[in-house]
DNA sequence: TTGTACGCGTTATCAG
DNA sequence: CTGATAACGCGTACAA
């Protein structure tokens, strides 16, 4: 009961070589059928179970892959996995999964133990906090795929899946200026990373291209918070000329706008639309239900698994894919100013 | 660049063998310190790495453990699973994770399949359709630890972890009773399955404990979607006598109860208390913040892991623990009548 | 202190 | 069509 039947002791059952019994169970074209029979019988009734340890040991395919995100909870990034998953799940593949936190050293610890776990690639949404790329060069040098997923690092030789964050900000900041209004504002969050840059240059290009001048006042800085939210929104609205309209590089930006702005009697949207930036599933609920922008979690994992299986099956030729997942704006009742 | 180093070849650069490396890296006390210096500088010029599936292989640890869900972005299943990685990543554990979509021949493809790639346990919230066991019994056959967290089969050999939904249903509504309300209502899912059984029985058993009367007409069905519960609501205002309470057996059929009630001009939690069950993130977003049953998720998979560690460390004796975890009521503004 | 030889479970190669 | 053997990379009795 405690021992795993090998193909040795269906073999030795059958009075055949252990070679036979594999050929038969790989469906080898040049086998008995009879003997095959016999050999599938016997590992039915033994209750044999193929190996995948010996197997990736033997062929050098560990069927394993790597992902490796901030925090699993998170519902951008277990969206993102559900679709790595999917993906990979039907073509044999193991998902494993790491959290970083957000740490730089616990991100080397767990590349270098995916790779000693010989995974097959590696597909990680970098650390915020990460300023080295060796233990990726690593990886590359193990000539293993690597993939970033959200957040990149500039490395030579990786592919990538991101969102088109400048894209996402200016259908938003797009979208307002055709509700009429007239004084956009925009809260981002921390502009030391490429994707709140990137959000408030598309915030920017859309004034621009409709006519519309900039006034720094309008950007206002806040933490990931709703309290921040708040602060922020008081801010804007204490300027000479408050805006009457607010674009937030997060969602809890734009929740905590709605929340002042009700405080002090305004009316959303009549009195000011509201768009945030990820489309977390509360933005549905909320009353009014927030326009936000949604950052496909689903397709980017997925495609982060295609891109993967595409480099795997190009053998030999390296192959560098950068791809830019357009994002799509949800649009809801805190923006939606002329009915409909 | 290609080829992964091995010992053999640390060994054939240092003019020794392979056994002599293997026992420096491992740090073997009978071995000269001059030796395990030159192997360990060595190891790092090649860039040596160990390979875990031969490993695995050879020792019969893969290190590797599996956890199964319906689906991974699910809020609640993504903190149990963090929570799972948490305790055993440290531990030099991999976590395996794989999704069901609640669907019973997927769940037991999934099995197989982690039994073929030698995990050295399970951990899993059973899909919702499951109505076999055979793809368990030979997990347990195989001797490797079984553990059910959250949707438990009954299957003797198999330890669990779980919320003790009676718990948190009875804490709901005494909380409520203790906010002096007289009327309270129960909005419940599915009452073919266990744990909404259970949060039912948790309801009675609290009316009753206070000398309150059970009236079968306060109990509604809903599906787990808001308008049904906008729907449930509306089923419950419209009684003769409605309720001045409404303990719902998820967070959306409470969300549901507050947007409806609202619609009608109802004081929320003057007129009506609200209390759900999830502590979903958004609850505490709503206006007001809507009370509501933590599940613990965190602890959950915590929990789950060291029991598979308890029962990995006592080789040889079986056994078998359920573990039943308390819920706490996050109190918020949905029922909090008097101040504070 | 170090070397020799073997086995973990598979498959691929080469004979037969 | 099938058997024998080597090899994947590692750790470990046993021997020296």
């Amino acid at each position: 009961m405690k021992k795993k039947t090998t193909i040795y002791d269906i073999a030795k059952e059958l009075n055949i070589t252990a070679a036979t019994v594999s050929r038969a169970l790989n469906n080898n074209p040049r086998i008995s059928e009879e003997t095959k029979k016999l050999v599938l019988a016997m590992a039915a009734k033994l209750n044999y179970k193929q190996n995948k340890l010996a197997l990736a040991l033997k062929s050098g395919k560990s069927n394993n892959v790597g992902v490796v995100v901030p925090f699993i909870n998170r519902n951008f990034f277990s969206s993102v996995i559900r679709g790595i998953e999917e993906e990979l799940n039907p073509k044999g593949y193991n998902v494993i999964i790491s959290q970083t936190h957000e740490d730089e050293k616990k991100e080397i610890d767990i590349v270098q133990n995916l790779l000693n776990s010989q995974v097959e690639s590696i597909l990680i949404s970098v650390s915020r906090n990460t300023r080295t790329n060796e233990h990726f060069k690593q990886v590359l040098r193990k000539n293993i795929p690597l993939i970033f997923f959200d957040r990149k690092l500039e490395l030579g030789g990786v592919s990538s899946v991101t969102l088109d964050d400048f894209q996402g900000a200016y259908q938003a900041t797009e979208h307002l200026i055709e509700q009429g209004c007239k004084h956009i504002a925009h809260m981002t969050i921390d502009l030391a990373l490429l994707i709140y840059q990137n959000r408030l240059a598309g915030y920017k290009q859309a004034l621009e291209d409709h006519g519309m001048e900039f006034n720094p006042d309008y950007v206002v800085g806040l933490k990931s918070e709703i309290v921040a939210g708040k602060d922020a929104a008081k801010k804007l609205m204490d300027l000479p000329k408050p805006p009457d309209a607010i674009f937030s590089a997060n969602d809890l930006g734009a929740l905590g706008a709605i929340q002042y702005l009700k405080e002090i009697g305004k009316k959303i949207p009549e009195d000011c639309c509201i768009v945030g930036f990820s489309n977390e599933p509360f933005t549905q609920f909320m009353e009014p239900p927030i326009s936000s922008v949604d950052q496909s979690p689903l397709p980017m994992g997925k495609t982060a698994a295609k891109v993967f299986l595409e480099q795997i099956n190009s053998k030999g030729v390296k192959i560098e894919k950068s791809v830019v997942l357009d994002p799509t704006l949800e649009i809801r009742k805190s923006s939606l100013k002329n009915g409909k």
